[in-house]
RNA sequence: CGGGGCGUAGCGCAGCCCGGUAGCGCACCUGCUUUGGGAGCAGGGGGCCGCUGGUUCGAAUCCAGUCGCCCCGACCA
């Protein structure tokens, strides 16, 4: 299979078919299994997907935000693996493995030895060498390749890896949804052109779909998002759409629109009116909007909000201003004053002639400040804001006839009931996972690390990237926070530990041994991947064990049915049950596992 | 990094105020009885009461420090 839009005569990446036949996972018994199952909730748990995860026996903490894995939560994790080796190797990604251990030196190419916050792990070798540790692998991508690639004709091509990475993150939470060791599957891919990148950018973006969708995801949304300290342009993160995710998502699915809150924009309601004169008024400690619009008896959408924060790019402080019923979009923000914002305190805003409380950009001294005026200012009139002056307010603000000339942009952080950008549909905000993200880097890491190649004119050009990430463990728990009952998970067949869950009840009564290890065996034979539980416990707690394990297909020998011949089988994930005969019972499993849930 | 909470058996917790040398449930081991949704009885093992220092005749308990974990916020491919 050759992918199409072969450009500027540069190769096509090869895509490679993924129809090989799998090597199923070992059977095993349940009584030689490590790792227990346990009936109470732990306490540091807040997620459902966090309890189960410790209680059905698939994870440890070993410290805040880092775990070891027991076989069963392993065995899931290999499944996810499966799914994103198969989709990467289709869309022709060859597998490559770099460590997590690097010296300093190639992160000061890319410039992100500085850069990078306290997340970067830095420690030094027993020969005094600074090392860090990867928290991401465009350095040790562009080392890698820099020397394999000299001419036009290798490109285009993608690699990646399955890889642990590190990032000392202020704070990890959720089990394994945000953790500070994790494995990520990131893939790297070089081009000739921007075309081109944005091309095979789409065919990731489809094979992203399809390992979702394989995974048993069935609302993973793809968001435009913020490139924030990766550089590059166009992105787009994966996000599950859950209740239980940190990420805020701006939303419409009559046109389908879909952003992430930091980027997201839209038509926000003005308030237009005829303008007054602008009014100095007297308000006494009158600091906070509230306090404000109560006091001179308006509403907060009419009035105008300052916020200061240190230094754009030149160093100027900044004074960001918004009407007062909404919030500042600080990513926005930093993309227009090229740098961080971070809240300016009193001494400096005095310092720069501000008067918190009553601050406005209504006479302040331009040449001391970057004033980056909000366009719902613009929109809206006769607005109340600060008088720079202790205890006063101007009533009557209106940004082109009292201010004009300013800089206006859309700072503002969406809410729900905006309109839609096309002004076509509301929206509404929702909670999601970020399980995936794509980027379309540009040469941000090429060329500051020196990676070129000669094209047919011997000429050096550098390569444009893009990048794309998955997190595997985040996945993992993922599915369990979709899909669950009060009792465990109920991994789709796609991911499950195991296939078939074997149960043998009353195992010495005669005849349930037998069967049940015949079954056992024959079943081991097939290929099929079943955990026999071949202890002698009570029903009661087979059965629990059974729900906290999820395998999607039961099968239970017991006196009661083995007399006629049958064994009993249930679904985890809908709960269904019937009676099969033992003789047809391998057929059974088969077909359920071919139904692929 | 700011705010709050908690560290006592593998897990969940009581004891701490009011100091006297550690207890309950689950799990684990032995025996008997049980066996289709986390059984019953009997017996048993397991603890530097996070760590360090102080007060005291005596500290799980009071004081100081320190480390760790959890939650909220800030932060974040």
């Amino acid at each position: 299979m050759q992918r199409s839009g072969n450009i500027n005569g540069s190769s096509a990446i090869t895509y490679r078919p993924i129809d090989q036949p799998k090597e199923p996972f070992p059977a095993m018994r349940m009584s030689e299994l490590v790792g227990h199952r346990y009936k109470e909730r732990p306490a540091e748990a807040t997620l459902e997907s966090h309890a189960l995860l410790l209680r059905g026996g698939y994870a440890r903490q070993v410290a805040n935000g880092i775990y070891s894995l027991l076989p069963a939560g392993l065995r899931v994790i290999r499944k996810i693996e499966r799914i994103v080796r198969e989709e990467m190797d289709r869309i022709g990604g060859q597998e490559v493995l770099m460590p997590l251990a690097q010296p300093r030196e190639l992160w000061e190419e890319s410039g992100r030895y500085q850069s990078v916050g306290p997340e970067l792990a830095r420690f030094k070798d027993r020969a005094g060498h600074d090392m860090v540790l990867a928290m991401t692998h465009e350095e040790g991508v562009v080392h890698l390749c820099r020397n394999e690639i000299h001419s036009y004709a290798q490109l285009p091509f993608m690699v990646y890896q399955i890889q642990t990475k590190f990032r000392d993150e202020p704070r990890s939470r959720g089990g394994l949804i945000r953790v500070r060791e994790f494995t990520m599957k990131d893939g790297y891919s070089f081009h000739r052109t921007k075309e081109d990148l944005e091309s095979y950018y789409m065919e990731c973006f489809r094979a992203y779909e399809r390992i979702f969708q394989r995974a048993g995801f069935s609302n993973v949304v793809a968001v435009e998002a913020d490139s924030g300290m990766m550089g590059g342009k166009i992105s787009h993160e994966f996000i599950l759409l859950t209740e239980v995710g940190e990420d805020t998502i701006a939303t419409c699915t009559e046109t389908g629109y879909y952003a992430n809150r930091e980027v997201a924009t839209g038509i926000i309601q003005g308030y237009a009116e005829a303008e007054q004169a602008l009014e100095k008024v007297h308000t006494p400690n009158q600091k906070t909007i509230e306090e404000v619009a109560a006091f001179l008896g308006v509403q907060q959408h009419q009035t105008a909000k300052a916020v200061f924060y240190d230094s754009d790019e030149h160093g100027k402080p900044v004074i960001a201003v918004i009407r007062g019923d909404r919030e500042i979009c600080e990513p926005k923000l930093a993309k227009i004053i090229r740098a961080i914002p971070t809240p300016a305190n009193d001494a400096r805003i005095r310092g720069a002639g501000g008067v918190p409380g009553f601050a406005s950009p209504l006479g302040l001294d331009k040449s001391k400040w970057r004033i980056v005026v909000d366009s719902t200012v613009a929109t809206s009139n006769n607005l109340v804001t600060g008088a720079n002056e202790a205890d006063y307010h101007y009533k009557n603000f209106n940004l082109s006839r009292d201010l004009p000339g300013v800089e206006t942009h859309d700072i503002a952080m969406i809410a729900d009931g905006d309109r839609t950008p096309d002004d076509k549909g509301v929206i509404a905000l929702q909670r999601g996972i970020e399980v995936g993200n794509i980027f379309q880097l540009g040469t941000k890491y090429t060329e500051s690390m020196g990676m070129t190649y000669n094209d047919e004119a011997q000429q050096k050009c550098v390569p444009i990237m893009g990048c794309y990430g998955i997190g595997i463990g985040r996945m993992m728990s993922s599915i369990m926070e979709v899909h669950r009952d009060q009792y465990g998970p109920k991994w789709p067949m796609s991911v499950a530990p195991w296939q078939v869950h074997l149960n043998a009840l009353k195992l010495n009564t005669p005849g349930v041994k037998e069967a049940a290890e015949k079954l056992y065996a024959d079943l081991t034979a097939k290929g099929i991947e079943v955990l026999f539980d071949d202890r002698d416990e009570r029903p009661g707690v087979q059965f629990a064990d059974a729900d906290l394990l999820g395998i999607p297909v039961r099968l239970i020998v017991g006196e009661r049915n083995l007399k006629e011949g049958n064994i009993e089988w249930k679904r985890r994930d809908t709960g269904e049950s019937g009676v099969v005969s033992i003789d047809t019972a391998i057929d059974f499993a088969i077909a359920g596992i071919a139904s692929g849930k």
